[in-house]
RNA sequence: GCCCCCAUCGUCUAGUGGCCUAGGACACCACCCUUUCAAGGUGGCGGCACGGGUUCGAAUCCCGUUGGGGGUGCCA
């Protein structure tokens, strides 16, 4: 694949996001190739953020941006980070190149008003400018934009992940560079700072790729190499329209926050439109980095599944070694969501559980709902399972015969397991069933953590006064 | 309307002319394991959009059809 590469130097990879508020996953995954690829290569990722006038008075926004890219590994600090970079830097240059395009005779301008513009469409019944005003020889002036003077022929795309693509010249209207106030337009302003950075490399979302014959075109017309271009599939919802702020979970910060781990996030998101080698997609990202190619990447827009995101976040929960499973938790166990307070939290305890939390959540958020029960007084209690599950006149009796027996059993999980076992067949009830009615007066739920080792660490006195909560509750 | 892109199980993908009676993963279903729920194990369901070519041979190459998507701003 040979488009004309600018040859001098390291790979340079820019990645734009304009700053919006949140940063998209599809943004994140984007921004993923370009650093795999900039790794690998030796080469630099450079970061150059899309100043608009209300990025400029939110900061806050950018730096999001840049605590985003930190989440999934993108770090600042690495030296193949360059930027952020800002736009507006370039604004003088960006003018300066649009003079001399008009200078050169690779634009013109023009004072016809969208409304003119529109007329003249529906009058000749082809929509879009004309190019009426190409040999009007009109001087610059206040209100006139000034257009680039597209060539005849055709635009050859030279693209990494879909090949050549063909533009035929005279479907590219005659787009302008700098508005009437004088302005410059982002097309423009987009070519001149890649080429004035020496970008390599434009990889990004397939939706840029009918601007990509008119950002080549002002390359050759600025006199460089055009750089060398991959767009890549857009992510799409289950409708397979582009993913959407308004009706899609798309804000890579918001799955940070619901406690999805940044490696499972990763590793997912590179699995959309691309697979790594090999029996299985659940691989790390130095293997990804390795080897990553644009060349394999998918040529169709991929599902965004928060199903498939949610089993690779098990995947990789289940994969952390206890110490590291209860520092992620960590934020998730102290903090006004959570239902205890900070006195009644005892992290040793909540280690000694966490094995049998690890296999049992989807996200991080899931851990204090599994856990509730050691730390606060009282259990809350699940009405539904709580009528349920006493029913039936045995499990009454059985909370009953618990409650005798709790208080003179060994207290080891063994021991209470074996306790358990006896009450119930005493009263032709299996372990199951059993056990369901202590489970419920002690954790206020039919679900959760294997119960003999909680009630082990619990310690006899207050499971038994659980118990006896429990049964008068039933009176 | 015009331009461009795309098309393998429900979903994400492997597959680059014979290794494909199309492989894996998620989801779903069944069974096993089991103190609940998970996790784990085993098995199952399920796909090359359609029609023409090219070829000894096509999921793979070509053309067309259909169906999706994106772009068509003095937005970025």
């Amino acid at each position: 694949m040979s488009s004309g590469t600018n040859s001098s130097g390291a790979p340079r990879y820019r990645f734009a996001p304009s700053p919006t508020g949140f940063f998209h996953v599809g943004g994140a995954r984007t921004a993923l190739y370009n650093w795999a690829l900039a790794k690998r290569s030796g080469g630099t990722f450079v970061l150059r953020i899309e100043d608009t006038d209300e990025a400029r008075n939110r900061p806050e926004w950018t730096q999001g941006i840049i605590d985003a890219l930190a989440w999934i590994g993108i770090d600042r600090d690495d030296p193949t980070f360059e930027g952020p970079y800002f736009q507006s830097e370039y604004a003088t240059a960006h003018v300066a190149a649009a003079e001399r395009l008009y200078r050169d005779g690779h634009a013109y301008y023009c004072d016809l008003t969208t409304e003119q513009i529109q007329e003249r469409a529906k009058a000749s019944g082809r929509p879009g400018y004309d190019g009426y005003s190409r040999d009007r020889g009109l001087e610059p002036g206040p209100g006139r934009v000034l257009r680039f003077r597209v060539p005849e022929g055709v635009t050859i795309v030279d693209d990494l992940v879909r090949g050549r693509v063909e533009f035929q010249n005279d479907t590219i209207e005659d787009f302008v560079l700098l508005r009437g106030n004088g302005s410059p337009m982002f097309l423009l302003a987009n070519v001149v700072d890649d080429a004035s950075m020496r970008i390599s490399h434009v990889v990004r979302a397939e939706e840029h790729l009918p601007n990509a014959p008119k950002q080549q075109l002002l390359w050759q017309a600025l006199g460089h190499t055009p750089p060398t271009w991959a767009h890549v599939p857009v992510l799409v919802n289950e409708q397979r329209k582009k993913l959407s702020k308004r009706r899609d979970k798309v804000a890579l910060e918001q799955y940070r926050d619901e406690g999805y781990l940044a490696t499972a996030m990763i590793n997912y998101l590179m699995t959309l439109g691309w697979a790594p080698q090999g029996e299985t997609e659940i691989v790390p990202w130095s293997r990804i980095q390795d080897e990553f190619r644009l060349e394999d990447v998918n040529h169709s827009p991929a599902f965004f599944d928060l199903k498939k995101l949610a089993a690779f976040n098990g995947e990789y929960v289940r994969m952390l070694s206890v110490d590291e499973f209860v520092d992620a938790c960590r934020p998730w166990l102290h903090g006004d969501a959570v239902p205890w307070s900070p006195e009644q939290f005892d992290e040793a305890v909540f280690r000694s559980m966490a094995e049998l939390v690890q296999t049992r959540i989807v996200t991080l958020a899931d851990v204090p709902a599994l856990v509730d029960f050691m730390f606060l007084d009282a259990p809350i209690v699940d009405e539904a399972a709580w009528t349920k599950t006493f029913a039936s006149a045995e499990a009454v009796a059985m909370l009953a015969a618990a409650r005798t027996s709790f208080e003179s059993v060994e207290w080891t999980s063994e021991s209470l397991k074996i306790a358990t076992e006896e009450c119930g067949a005493a009263l032709g009830l299996k372990l199951g069933k059993a056990q369901a009615p202590v489970r419920v007066a002690v954790t206020g739920r039919t679900v959760g953590p294997p119960l003999f080792e909680a009630l082990e660490l619990l310690g006899r006195e207050i499971v038994l006064d659980r118990l006896d909560v429990a049964r008068h509750r039933l009176d």
